[in-house]
DNA sequence: ATCGTTCGTGGAATCGATTACACCGATACC
DNA sequence: GGTATCGGTGTAATCGATTCCACGAACGAT
């Protein structure tokens, strides 16, 4: 592959000259410039990003650390951070963690290896030593959807309490009284929050979360499958499962149709995360909606602005209720269309 | 952030000492390599894998270029293709051309430009002169799920012909004549084919598939909305639409949906692709699945093989009906689990 | 005519690694 | 005892860019 040399000798000019023209330093000759020019085209040069990075020690990628890419918020996540970053001018390396400190981890250390510009992470864990180690030694760090609690690093999510608060309203209105919840990992923020925040509306309505009606999960849909069975084997089921991402969800409607029970008739279901399934699913499901688009979107501007000198913004954007059919419908509504 | 020569110096050897005990070279003492051992412990040194990639003209790094990130299918080949690369001691980049050869390009020449050591590709058009260029330039280059006809590279793919012949089969039993298709764009060969491959299947069962019956769709939901809109306005609509993937399937429920009737009932619906919400659908969905997870491993040992120097293979693996109820149910069979 | 700018250019250092080559001391062999 | 061999080590070249510095030419001001 031709070098910055080769086309020095092909247009007549030293090196520096080439690289001048390339990087349109302004004192450069019309002359010299076009020459070079020529020789780029006739030569099909295209410029080392490995030596250029090496020497700039910039490499204009941002690395990307998400718990699980086949869970489609995070996927849609990663696609708008993508689109993002390229109009902002900078690549992206995706390293999915699928949920693992060790893995989350080894996409850390390798990203850090190759010397990206900036870091984003949606923490799989309470903070792994690296991750510190690399905040502290001064590498752009931005977390979007989790963070990690007294780490000083620029936090992009979503505030879901007012959405959940609404979605208990919604649930009470309704008639029901008996509510779960399929919580997500303690170690993570978003596992912590949305058992408080639903833990919150409930006393706001009046009723109490007992434990027997907070079950474990992992944010996967297996997890999701096994609480919610543990749940129909109780004396007193509850009358309605909030799952705390969409993954358990499909694994809740999975137990529940695996006894042959109807979602809402027999038991009522809603979820954390919207996706675009949702609406296709029988019943289609009640479920809090992120605006995922713009967190990406968001958390790339922060990063780069503290990659670039300028001080970066934590961001925090509401999420909002989208009722569908699995919580049972109001008795008020309209129910031709469904 | 440490470099080599402040282990030497911490360590009181030369740089080259230092070299020779990161890459395990056999001829260093003992006692260098534990004094070398001891100082990239204390400094917390990292070797710089841009000035290594430079020096050794390895970057240990594969490209991946897919068509669509947001659609499951790819996004399952995504991560078994990191997963099996992650096995062979190589990271990937994944580049998403969202169906748009431009951005296809896009991706392409930046992964060049970052000299990763090969590329995986699911081309989106018939070929770019980008593309081209690279292959005869001997990037290794490996194609997966779609390829390009006439370009002499390895191709990993599945074979969906005889999965098709069960489909069209299963149809026939269950009494449908009037078969209608949601093709995929004719510039890739996933959508040429399967097309070929069920006007095929038609014929073995004395039936045939006129021009009406084939829509034109671009792999996206939206285009299954709107070719199925078009099926349900002809005077004599198809009894049966088969969509050539996952998401333009999904367009067609809507669509139906939308019209207030239903599947099975009204019209009957097959998918290309497997994905796990099909199982949760209403009604679940008959689909052809793939074995993703293999064709993203075998499309990594292939290219590897490549860039390592063994002679890289082809792989076609069969892919598999998987009958669930969007298209009627068989009357001998039974109907008790639904 | 002389001096000081400005502009365009090339030489060479540099980034952080790898590695060919030279060297040195110790051992082995005749 | 002389020499070939070998293990361990350091020096320096190298990869492909960017960029500091010096230099020469052109030009305007005095």
């Amino acid at each position: 592959m031709a070098s910055i040399k080769d086309v020095a000798a092909e247009a007549g000019v030293s090196v520096a000259t080439v690289s001048r023209v390339l990087n349109d330093h302004p004192s450069v000759s019309a002359e010299a410039r076009t020459r070079v020019l020529a020789a780029v085209e006739a030569l099909g040069y295209r410029p080392n990003a490995v030596a250029r990075s090496l020497r700039t020690d910039q490499t204009h990628t941002l690395g990307l650390v998400i718990s699980d890419v086949m869970n489609p918020y995070f996927t849609e996540l990663a696609r708008s951070v993508e689109e993002e970053a390229r109009a902002l001018g900078y690549s992206v390396i995706i390293g999915n963690a699928d949920e693992r400190p060790d893995l989350q981890d080894h996409h850390v250390r390798n990203l850090l290896d190759r010397r990206i510009d900036g870091l984003l992470v949606s923490p799989t864990d309470g903070g792994s030593p690296l991750m510190l180690d690399a905040v502290r030694a001064g590498t752009p760090v931005v977390f979007v959807d989790r963070w990690i609690p007294g780490v000083d690093v620029p936090v992009v999510r979503a505030d879901g309490r007012q959405a959940v608060r609404d979605l208990v309203a919604h649930l009470h209105a309704l008639g029901h009284r008996r509510l779960a919840i399929i919580a997500g990992p303690a170690a993570t923020t978003t596992g912590q929050e949305r058992v408080a925040a639903f833990r919150e509306a409930l006393h706001a309505c009046g009723l109490e979360l007992p434990d027997v009606y907070i079950g474990q999960g992992d944010f996967q849909a297996d997890s999701g499958r096994r609480v919610t069975e543990g749940f129909l084997d109780l004396p007193e089921p509850p009358e309605v499962v909030f799952a705390a991402d969409n993954l358990m969800a499909l694994g809740a409607l999975d137990a529940v149709r695996a006894r042959g029970m109807r979602v809402p008739d027999d038991i009522a279901l809603a979820a954390f995360d919207d996706i675009p399934w949702f609406v296709h699913t029988d019943p289609p499901i009640t479920a809090i909606a992120q605006p995922t688009g713009e967190l990406g979107r968001a958390a790339v501007r922060a990063l780069v602005d503290r990659i670039e000198g300028r001080p970066p913004e934590s961001v925090t954007l509401p999420a909002r209720l989208v009722v569908r059919r699995s919580c049972g419908e109001d008795a008020t509504q309209n129910r031709s269309k469904p």
